[in-house]
DNA sequence: CATGAATGAGCGTTCATTCAT
DNA sequence: TATGAATGAACGCTCATTCAT
């Protein structure tokens, strides 16, 4: 139960939202201040550097997109359906955290070095999902895929152009195009489900 | 023959260089200058504002692109084709063209607001191209899409991804590349061809 | 009691006198951070624009000049009485205010399009005092004046000339020199006053 | 007969066109080549330096100025005579060419300092026409004037004066407002015959 | 005679950040 | 805990001027 208006978290909102809007480099740090209704010098009280605002964000997000993929997977075993699960789980973070999931994958050149590098464990690890999925999937002859990190390449890139888009006040829900997405993974994937009726498991559940 | 010297024209490969590697925010007038092996003074002797090197840049990749696929397409009339030259002639662009794709990807919100307007007047012309080809390819049954913009939408970001990460020096080649890619499309789109084993007519042509 | 160090005051003298000495446009603003005594930056934290720092100037002046005119028109009510005043409050503000009134003079070319309004607004009110003044004296017939408007500029422009050679360590006390240019304004208004002996009331009040 | 678009010319009126407008500092040397319909190398290739430009035309002005009131003062010898010829022709320059002499009023402080100084030793000849005259006047009893350098400094900035707002397309005419000016000189001069109704001699005659 | 190319220095302004209080 | 004051460095850009051709 944190006021709501606490500043640090304020700062933090006001950081993702113009670095969202506008890019790292394009946000001056009193901007964010001016945003978060505090002055520039009770920033630097409460927070490290501009860059740390950065990493906090990407890597949150980061770890947030995890641990919502391990969660989504759950015990679940038919490749199949992990790789469902895992598109869905995806596609949905990128639209409920769109802002996060936009600087995420924009500004991480703006990290610092060793910045970078932790970022990319996370997210390599999170890759890992996605490779091991695959490669299941083909070994069990569920999916007929031809080069494995080519079309995880593309796949990934394909979900998370989601948040380049999405607006919560479009046509379709985020659930909805979740599944939408899933069904296309699967026909890249050339599995048989992707064209059956009965493809369409209405789980999405989430906001 | 271009002389390989001439000023300008490095000029304007130092800006794509750097609006590529670092974005166009992190990049100082004073770097694109250096890289060039100008002083900044000479090169506003030949060039408007830092913007206008941007828009340049932006304006001269999209029409290339679209008069790339333009070209790829031909007479050809058959959906399934066209959609098959869309993807190979994009990747194709997204890879040989790495650094203006990326830079007409990412730094988009850079541009001032005319500038902008003029530029998405010729993305959108680009975009119907997609557009028409999915559009009649649903209408004769050649495809089994869902829903056609969202569609897309995923494999248009799935196809621009490529610039992200292919590297010449790579296993795969470009054309290569773009076959796989052709692939996953069709088998996305639900055409019958994208798992025939003829469906790799090698064709790819480009250079 | 205003402690002479506080910085805000040092960069609106400095700017002043820099102002006053170069013109507005030969002034740079680090030279004029430098004659206060601080960085630009710091300068910048103070002030807004080089041109706030102008207008403020020119504004502050006319303000005090108009003032000082309205005080020293107290409610003397004889037009004759009246222009004298004037001429001595002006004479007096231009030899005292001198580098105030050279910049209100001569930079006000280098304001923009809505300060320039703003003050003209201002001078407008001011010169309608030597207007009505100028008018009333002739009306009653304590002037003969033969084109009012032509008088008027002749003698205000002859008035503010002061601020050009104005010398405190002259021969000439500024309180005397007022006095001669009020009798040199009842002279041109064909005032008989002008060459009286007892004219020299040295009234002239002004520190 | 010199053609009457040549070069030189050109730029000498763009640059005075432009000083008078914008003032010296304001005035880009490109401006001045814009205006002129030249290239900066060539406005370089013709003349000499952006002070060189100002130099010319503040020296042209003041011996123009100087060569008229020679040419005005004639052989007469009243001095009543002398100061009302000195007081038409200065008005009549001042209106007539405007842009000399508004730049010479304003940017002299733009002159380096050996420029400057050749400057003053005309403006300083000039103003000892006037000097003389009032000398003269004044022994010979025609004029009341207390403090004659006081006397000279109002009465040739009130003169001047005229430049600042003089329009062609105004009401008065320049000869016009040469007289009336001579008659407020005379006024302050303490001249009897100010404010005589034969004091209109209308020989001002300038163009 | 004429000009495109080029520059070092400087412009007004903003940057992320620090620190005394 | 909180902030006004302050800064060195850099920003995009323009300056008056030169010079090879």
């Amino acid at each position: 139960m944190d006021k709501p208006g606490d500043t640090p978290q304020r700062v933090r909102e006001a950081a993702l939202r113009l670095f969202a809007a506008r890019g790292f480099e394009a946000t001056g740090i009193r901007d964010v201040a001016r945003d978060a209704g505090v002055s520039t010098a009770a920033l630097y009280h409460y927070m490290g550097s501009k860059q740390d605002l950065l990493l906090e964000i990407i890597r949150g997000g980061l770890h947030e997109l995890t641990a919502g993929a391990v969660e989504a997977l759950g015990d679940v075993d038919e490749p199949v359906d992990r790789l469902d699960r895992l598109v869905r789980a995806h596609v949905t973070y990128h639209g409920r955290k769109q802002m996060v999931a936009l600087v995420s994958d924009n500004e991480l050149r703006s990290l610092d070095a060793p910045s970078l590098k932790s970022v990319i464990k996370i997210r390599d690890r999170y890759e890992a999902l996605w490779a091991e999925t695959i490669a299941a999937g083909v070994s069990e002859g569920d999916f007929r895929i031809d080069d494995q990190k080519l079309f995880r390449l593309g796949l990934m890139q394909m979900c998370t152009g989601v948040a380049y888009w999405y607006q919560a006040a479009g046509e379709l829900s985020l659930p909805a195009i979740a599944e939408k997405f899933a069904v296309l993974a699967l026909a890249m994937a050339g599995s048989p489900r992707a064209f059956d009726a009965d493809a369409t498991t209405p789980g999405g559940a989430s906001a």
